[in-house]
RNA sequence: GUCCCCGUCGUCUAGCCAGGUCAAGGACACAAGCCUUUCACGCUUGCGACACGGGUUCAAAUCCCGUCGGGGACGCCA
């Protein structure tokens, strides 16, 4: 058990995939926010043992998901790969302890005997043959050139092995149920069980934060701890993220959603997904929802993580929810509810990849860009429906949106002949703002007859190409006066096209 | 199959450890109404869950047992 004064460090230990699942993300939060909490350190370390998995390339989708998501690491990236003669010394150290045996059967007979008792329908385990081995017998073995294994010898004791998961408590495993694992494989190379805990003791992990995947393997670890001679981590595991049908969430099967870097092109704020994340199998005794960075860190806890595996409400195809509604709401509140200035540069970014990024809107048009933005981002789920829903705002080429069309205009013929004399109404206007154009437009309705719902809606198509948006007339004020009469005056052309 | 873990609204969850205040609370989603020139804005209301069966108890979502369901681990993968 680590002390007390005991500076916490914890790690995120993903292999290379090219991209950060979100799954993973969630892991490197909640280590990320532990170490935060406590002061600690939080390393990196990418478990690249896999070797054809492991590029440049891939590796860099990961390191590049946890800075956009601003989760930073005091240490690190460290490899798996630079300490394989660390797990390989290891190994012979347990071999000279007698914690550890060389195991000389042949893989094909032992994927027999599994396959007899999977047949007979009983429980495999390796039978240890090796294990009774005399140090003569395997040296004369190995002399003779016979391939080998190096397994752990697990002890022979009475009852179960015990410990307590910070999360779900005390956990027992039976010595009889664990089996001689493989450590070493018979090119000498060392195998994740070995090398994950040799780096934890080298890196001097003080608690192992990681996916309920990992709770079986951990009596197995917990006895390479103890052959080591090595202290032991704290362990807590948290629940796994599945889909609807209750399986793991993949990019195989699931696509790009699963990907952090999904979130980043559909316009998410980074702290959106990290908030979304975190609430996935955790919460606080108050059950607040949305956090500040700092409040988050204030308020974590491994107390609150649950024990049941959560789910990603993710329905494919979804017209409307392209990922967990749960996520978009999240990200909408802080849309629109953050400081202008703190989404406006983020935004910004969008424009420019759109192309609809006027440099003035960092001078002369700053404040129009601020307001306009305060404007629209009340319903705005995403930073990309300021591009998308958002660009008749900031360009002339837009999509005037069908059902709108034919709802607003399409259905009252004489908008045709009027929307062009209110755009000369409207270019008559000394001052332009929300009040002027309102009174224009009210006027305009008076002395016509006609309904202000058939001019404000058809307006509001014609200029902004939706049958949504914020109140026409600050919706007017802020695409101007040139923009607006304009769009008004060719208006006919759009109803002959 | 064996071992381990889990099981409250559609989803995330509160409550469970210290049984009564829970005819089970919040959030998201959904539905209706209101507002309005419109809406994926706002406001109000509604719909909706303790997996099942036993037991203990004056009293059980909360404790015990069983059943069922789900997940994970059982590799010379990580």
């Amino acid at each position: 058990m680590p002390d007390k004064s005991d500076k916490v460090r914890v790690r995120f230990a993903p292999s290379p995939t090219g991209y950060l699942h979100i799954g993973g993300a969630r892991t490197a939060v909640y280590n990320w926010l532990f170490a935060r909490k406590h002061k600690g350190s939080f390393i990196l370390r990418i478990e690249d043992t896999d070797a054809e998995r492991s590029t440049t390339d891939s590796i860099e989708g990961i390191l590049d998901g946890l800075k956009w998501l601003g989760l930073d690491w005091d240490e690190g990236p460290y490899f798996q790969s630079a300490n394989i003669n660390a797990h390989k010394k290891a190994a012979e150290h347990l071999i000279e302890t007698g914690h550890a045996y060389k195991c000389f059967c042949t893989k094909e007979d032992l994927d027999m005997k599994r396959e007899a008792a999977k047949t007979s329908k009983q429980p495999y385990k390796y039978d240890r043959n090796c294990r009774k081995l005399s140090a003569k017998e395997a040296a004369e073995n190995e002399a003779s050139g016979i391939p080998c294994v190096v397994r752990f010898k697990v002890p022979d004791r009475e009852g179960a092995l015990v410990f307590n998961d910070l999360v779900y408590g005390p956990i027992e495993r039976h010595y009889d149920d664990i089996e001689d694992f493989v450590i070493l494989r018979s090119d000498g190379s060392p195998l994740y069980l070995l090398s994950n805990a040799v780096d934890d003791i080298n890196d001097g992990i003080t608690h192992v934060i990681r996916g309920q995947d990992g709770l079986a393997n951990t009596p197995r670890q917990i006895l390479i701890y103890e052959a080591l001679g090595a202290r032991l981590p704290e362990f807590a595991h948290m629940p796994l993220t599945l889909d609807l049908k209750k399986q793991k969430i993949s990019k195989r099967t699931h696509g790009e959603v699963v990907a952090v870097q999904f979130y980043r092109e559909h316009g998410f704020l980074p702290w959106a997904l990290v908030n979304f994340l975190v609430l996935l199998g955790w919460h606080t005794p108050d059950d607040r929802e949305i956090f500040t960075r700092d409040e988050l860190i204030a308020a974590f806890s491994l107390d609150g993580i649950s024990r049941a595996n959560s789910i990603f409400n993710y329905r494919p195809g979804d017209p409307k929810f392209f990922t967990d509604p749960k996520a978009l709401s999240i990200n909408a509140r802080y849309i629109k509810e953050l400081p202008v200035e703190e989404i406006a540069w983020q935004i910004k970014d969008k424009l420019k990849e759109a192309g609809l990024y006027d440099t003035q809107y960092d001078g002369a048009k700053r404040q129009w860009f601020l307001d306009t933005l305060n404007l629209l981002r009340v319903r705005y789920h995403t930073l990309n429906d300021f591009v998308t829903l958002g660009r008749p705002y900031f360009s002339d080429e837009f999509q005037i949106d069908q059902k709108a069309l034919n709802k607003n205009i399409l259905k009252y013929p004489e908008v045709k002949d009027w929307l062009p004399q209110l755009a000369e109404a409207l270019s008559r206007l000394p001052t332009w703002g929300a009040a002027e154009t309102e009174a224009a437009i009210r006027g305009f309705i008076d002395k016509t007859g006609a309904g202000s719902g058939v001019i404000i809606n058809a307006v509001r198509t014609v200029v902004t190409g939706q049958a949504v948006g914020p109140g026409l007339f600050e919706c007017l004020a802020a695409i101007g006066k040139e923009r607006v009469t304009t769009r008004l005056k060719n208006m006919p052309n759009l109803v002959m096209a």
